[in-house]
DNA sequence: TACGTATCCCCCTAATTGGGGGATACGTTT
DNA sequence: AAACGTATCCCCCAATTAGGGGGATACGTA
């Protein structure tokens, strides 16, 4: 496959790694720096004139954090593909990053190839990630196998923790109302609990919706 | 980094791939097939003799599917890493199988090296997706910055969406009641509708919250 | 100045929730 | 055969909640 260059761009406070991965980069041939950044701050104000196509983003910075500055290159230039580089591994972080739009997560013991790599996957529409990032992702979505609710009171659960009323849970389910009652009464019996918000907390906790 | 061998099972029901599998990963020399199995029937009954701590499992198979499967592994021995490898990647296909518990996901047109490294990643704690799948595992966290409501009805819908009462929700947020009823009628009228059912479908919808 | 945002207050009614008490039916386990 | 778990449905009742209507104040920005 093909591989046209990408304008990159660096926001990174800590010069050693800013200048050793604009050196990167560029002696890779693939793609080329056009600017880099020590400040969030400073990136969202040569926006415009860097257009960058991917930004290598660090998290811990001056002033706005990489987060927030994702967030508001995503909002301006939707298209521009954002990794995160950093130390921090934290679960809170990374997905913070995702939901802000960001492409992929490295972390900062990446080796050189395999940052380059990144560049070149994101830059085909993949997602980057260090592999205990890629398994904390994957592993968000897990659901616990232990649970104490049935299927049908996993299913009530699940529809009541997404805002449903009991009515229509009961025509979602083709059931009577009385019926989505009577299991909801079981749901709070088992979860130890009284109300629905609780029900939906534990259940959330423990993963078992 | 050294890596033991891990005990790999195989399920597939076509023995073309079954066997080009079992050949590729045995002549690998790093992992070796204790067993191959063309149902996942078959595969759960000879889960305890097996012992797999690796499973490469396809989805589409004959009665039980994979996904199926997987659940079931998984509330058996926990701890096995299942694979799903697949022609599929339909979205929903994918979510499901990780909630199963999946912990990676290839498409077969995933070279041999590219599965061999998948094992090994999985061996490791990772998660190996192909570029594809990954996309859109991240994309699936990506909020939509073009949302019409401010930063403060997306708390108090997103906190309405989780099942909370607006008496919770002042609560959480250190405010009144009666401010939150007026953000939600704000919310409302900005999403056209007039029930806590509607917004919360339509904002999931849009990926406002 | 006008607009958007965030905060708070009143009134009112209908719907919802949660607790209590049941019942029937079906399949599995003891 | 009896007991248990599950899924289904019904009644009554009280407190809370949700939604609609009408306001107000304050602050910052366009």
């Amino acid at each position: 496959m093909t591989l046209d260059g990408k304008r990159v761009v660096i926001v990174e406070d800590n010069k050693g790694l800013r200048d050793g991965f604009e050196l990167l980069i560029n002696a890779s041939g693939k793609h080329h720096v056009v600017n880099t950044h020590e400040s969030a701050e400073r990136a969202l104000e040569a926006l415009e004139l860097d257009r960058p196509e991917i930004v290598l983003m660090d998290v811990n910075l001056p002033g706005m954090n990489g987060i927030k500055c994702t967030n508001e290159i995503k909002k301006i230039k939707p298209k521009t593909e954002i990794l995160i580089i950093t130390v921090f591994e934290n679960s809170t972080l990374v997905f913070d990053a995702l939901c802000a739009g960001a492409s992929g997560y490295l972390t900062k013991n990446s080796s050189p190839l395999e940052i380059l790599n990144a560049i070149d996957s994101a830059a085909f529409g993949g997602a980057p990630m260090s592999q205990h990032i890629a398994r904390m992702v994957v592993d968000s979505f897990k659901k616990n196998n232990k649970t104490p609710l049935t299927v049908r009171e996993t299913d009530i659960l699940t529809l009541l923790s997404n805002g449903k009323s009991y009515a229509t849970i009961a025509d979602n389910l083709n059931i009577s109302k009385e019926t989505v009652k009577s299991h909801i009464k079981r749901i709070y019996e088992k979860l130890q609990v009284n109300s629905k918000e609780d029900a939906i907390e534990i259940a959330k906790k423990q993963k078992f919706i």
